[in-house]
DNA sequence: TGTAATTATTGCGAGATGCGCATATATTGC
DNA sequence: GCAATATATGCGCATCTCGCAATAATTACA
């Protein structure tokens, strides 16, 4: 705990006083009452009594001034150095201050689900880019419980993760609907079909996400209430493999459109999984009664931008 | 030099706020405003106020309150540790500023000839030493010459030297007359004189200090006036030599009174020299137009104190 | 030597600032 | 829903701080 005194002089409470250092020091360095005057923006006069106020303050001179010259007394000298590191000091944290809230400057962390890290946060990070290049995002890449968390305890300022029992204490936008689909190789024999429906499928060579993952959870309860289950799949722990698997001709896989663009595999197909489709809702998520730093908040409104609330991936 | 922004906000020109600051920390370490306001002593509604101030400043938020609790934003935890540092520098430096001020507390620099060095200063070093047991004098032991030159440069706050030319831009009190004398062995003839004349004396066993000394020059000049002049003497370069010299019984010697103390060498005599009295003046030394650090101050009154003008060493 | 130029200080009035008191408002806990 | 707790706001007053104008002191130059 800092220590902190109530200095008194002459019985008036008086306020330790930033401006009168910030004086000394811009009055040594010019050398003048006059130059340093200007440099402030305020008129001799003005610069004369904060120096006057603060050496009554202090009980000491700091300057021997004759209407010719100025000079720095003993204990000007010996103060100088800790007054100027004090401004230098002072003037570097407010500026940078001001440059967060003018500028949205800032670093800031995003806590977000691997596959939307993937898969929409290049473009993001790109877009942002532009507007803010100095600004360093930290990403957090877990899972959806994870990235919950994260924003809950402020170790993330913003999460992108999926729609799943609501908390409190955070607000979530939904971003987009992001459906299961079904992944083949174009050798498969549902391949050229428009859509696949879940019986459709055998469960012999299918790959999904293991159950640990909230895409897999979810998939799970929705295929439940529909009296759907799948025994004979294989599992994996991330999307990257089960696309992998399918390309090498290991089975078909079920996985979020959004973990492969068209075009990403040769060979590959994405068909639509129907009867019923199964989407997951992906959504920004941010902390209630938390502000944002501007460097977020900017990330926030360009998220928000770029998938109006509803849009399809 | 430093850079010196004058930041507006809504057209008024507003001044940085290290009130606002101090605040922040402060409600920041104790967790609430009420607890912060006692501690700072003024009322919660002021505190409210000065963070208000400084968030409409910055154009930032720094703290996330309800009436319930207050919690850090994100650029609030970014910034803490720099206001934290800030507070503790500036209140660290008034704080000593003021102990300067008003414990006379603090160091300072001592120009002082040898002699003196030897002679007067351990007392009085031992004396403010009892009123500023923490207070450090840097001892510069110099040449009567020199002495004036680091006082005049302000290499040091206060000199110990010998009357000579005066130098419009110092300020030199008189501190005690300090005679030349004639020292001896008991054994010589003269050893038992109430006083000796420069002619009682020959030439040729005479032990003087050298003639690049203050001292020397002195003498040489006020006896040229008396048509008396040394030819034969041997020279020196400090008093404490030709003092061992005169224990040995190589001769005797011609020294300011202030060199010796009855008694400090057994069987070496001191006796006053006449026809003419020739006597150097020990001189307190300060600038003009110099105010003078509390700590010298403090000393400077101690020697005068010591010394009341006139008196006789 | 005197006069102009330069530089810091002081008197004064006007406007801005900051504070405290009383009160309002919002959240938590029972 | 009510009491308790904690921050925010309306308001008036005291003080601060500024700028302008005038003063004082020192240097430079004629």
């Amino acid at each position: 705990m800092v220590s902190r005194e109530r200095l008194t002089k002459g019985g008036k409470q008086m306020k330790i006083d930033f401006d009168g250092i910030q004086a000394f020091v811009v009055i040594a360095e010019l050398g003048g009452f006059n130059k340093a005057a200007e440099q402030l923006h305020i008129t001799q006069t003005a610069l004369t009594r904060r120096v006057q106020k603060l050496e009554s303050y202090l009980g000491l001179k700091l300057l021997d001034r004759t209407t010719r010259y100025v000079e720095l007394t003993s204990v000007g000298r010996e103060f100088l150095p800790q007054a100027r590191a004090i401004v230098a000091e002072m003037t570097a944290a407010v500026g940078r201050l001001k440059d967060m809230s003018k500028y949205a400057r800032g670093n800031f962390t995003l806590a977000c689900v691997p596959t939307m890290a993937a898969q929409i946060l290049p473009t993001l990070m790109r877009e942002y880019a532009k507007d803010h290049p100095n600004n360093r995002i930290r990403l957090l890449d877990a899972t959806s419980y994870e990235v919950r968390d994260a924003v809950l305890n402020s170790q993330a300022e913003l999460g992108i993760g999926i729609l799943g029992e609501q908390r409190p204490d955070l607000t979530e936008v939904p971003l987009f609907d992001d459906p299961l689909m079904f992944f083949c190789r174009d050798s498969n024999p549902l391949s050229e079909m428009k859509s696949v429906t879940w019986s459709d499928m055998s469960d012999a060579d299918l790959i999904v996400v293991s159950n640990l993952t909230a895409t897999r959870a979810f998939m799970d309860y929705q295929l439940a209430k529909r009296g759907i289950s799948l025994s004979g799949a294989y599992e994996v722990q991330h999307h990257a493999t089960a696309i992998s698997l399918v390309a090498a001709g290991v089975g078909c896989a079920i996985l979020p459109a959004s973990t492969f663009q068209e075009g990403d595999r040769p060979g590959v197909r994405r068909i639509p999984l129907v009867s019923p489709v199964v989407k997951r809702k992906v959504i920004l998520i941010t902390r209630k009664n938390s502000t944002l730093s501007p460097a977020a908040e900017a990330f926030h409104d360009l998220v928000k931008k770029t998938y109006p609330t509803g849009a399809r991936a």
